[in-house]
DNA sequence: TATCAGGAGGATG
DNA sequence: CATCCTCCTGATA
């Protein structure tokens, strides 16, 4: 039996707007690509529009195996979606027969709900790191958009949209109606509009709650500090590889820790991180070869060195800093 | 064939 | 000037 979700799909890899879950080595998965993009928001029960705060348009790559909570969420609106999977007894139940305890689920629902909304909003936070911009999407300039345009192709292995979008800025994408988006693109408009919802609604959150507010969701690492609200800051190419690190339920299917405590990390998809890089850095030209040229260029400056066991695609920073 | 190592020159901030 | 990009040759797994 096993996990039929990982089996099958491509649950986490690659993007910043899904719930997090505990690390899964990814040697044991598969790293298939399915392209499955479709947002089935009613899966958790969640509302097609306009449920306070975000929408979740890739959970369907949830690892729901591994997540100990997520299950909560799938079980609940089973009618929205027949599971053949049998409901853990303490679970609630949307069954209006079997009247479970309203405060108990109403407790659970605003659990889960404050936790999907800090996942949400650190994975657009570390987004924003990634790819230099602000949250807000009212304030991208055209290259911004350009940038989250890439950047959500990547996410969802879209083919190119983001010239269909030319000379936009971001006031100018965010008064587009769903209409507007399936003008220029019919066939993914929808969901460049469903995930820019998202965005806008993290930043309108962001501004109804004080900044202490956010602070639950905020990042755990220290370092993240560095880049934080810096959104001009440079960012150096080992900064750039240790976030994706830091961030191993978006980015393990690329890059991973083989031994944290010694700073040696593992470039599983090359292709990937560099293209990742180059969104970055707007250099569309950017490959792995280029990428670790920059790598070897930190072995006279002590930043990072190949292992002491030297394996293809293994690097190792020489002064772990967590 | 992909990765690795490193030289060299150029672009950029 | 530091950093990175780009292109290159040659070696290795």
């Amino acid at each position: 039996m096993g996990s039929p979700c990982c089996e099958n799909m491509d649950c986490t890899a690659h993007s910043p707007l899904y719930i997090s879950h505990p690390y899964t080595d990814p040697r044991t998965e598969r790293l298939d690509k399915t392209d499955d993009i479709q947002l089935p928001y009613s899966l958790l029960g969640l509302p097609e529009r306009g449920w306070p705060g975000v929408y979740l348009p890739c959970y369907n790559r949830l690892d729901l195996e591994e997540n100990p909570w997520v299950p909560r969420m799938t079980e609940a609106p089973a009618s929205a979606a027949p599971s053949s999977r049998t409901p853990e007894p303490s679970l609630p139940s949307t069954n209006p027969d079997q009247d479970p305890p309203p405060e108990t689920e109403e407790c659970c629902l605003e659990q889960v709900h404050t936790m999907v909304v800090g996942e949400v909003l650190k994975d657009i936070d570390t987004a924003c790191k990634l790819l230099n911009i602000t949250p807000d999407p009212l304030d991208w300039s055209c290259v911004h958009v350009q940038k989250w345009l890439l950047w959500t192709e990547h996410l969802y292995r879209l083919p190119q949209v983001s010239t269909m979008f030319k000379e936009l800025m971001g006031r100018d994408l965010c008064s587009m109606t769903e209409a507007d988006f399936r003008q220029h693109s019919s066939q993914f408009g929808d969901i460049l509009y469903a995930h820019l919802d998202i965005w806008k609604s993290a930043a309108a959150m962001k501004e109804r709650c004080p900044p202490d507010d956010s602070k639950s969701a905020a990042d755990d690492d220290s370092w993240s500090d560095v880049m934080c609200n810096c959104p001009s800051q440079p960012i150096h190419l080992w900064q750039f590889l240790r976030e994706l690190l830091l961030k191993p339920h978006n980015y393990s299917r690329c890059i991973r820790w083989v031994n944290k405590e010694k700073g040696i990390f593992k470039i599983e998809d090359s292709a990937h991180v560099a293209r990742l890089w180059g969104i970055r850095k707007n250099r569309p030209a950017m490959n792995y070869d280029k990428l670790s040229r920059s790598i070897r260029q930190y072995y006279k400056k002590g930043i990072i060195r190949k292992p002491d066991v030297s394996r293809r695609l293994v690097y190792q920073f020489v002064k772990p800093v967590w």
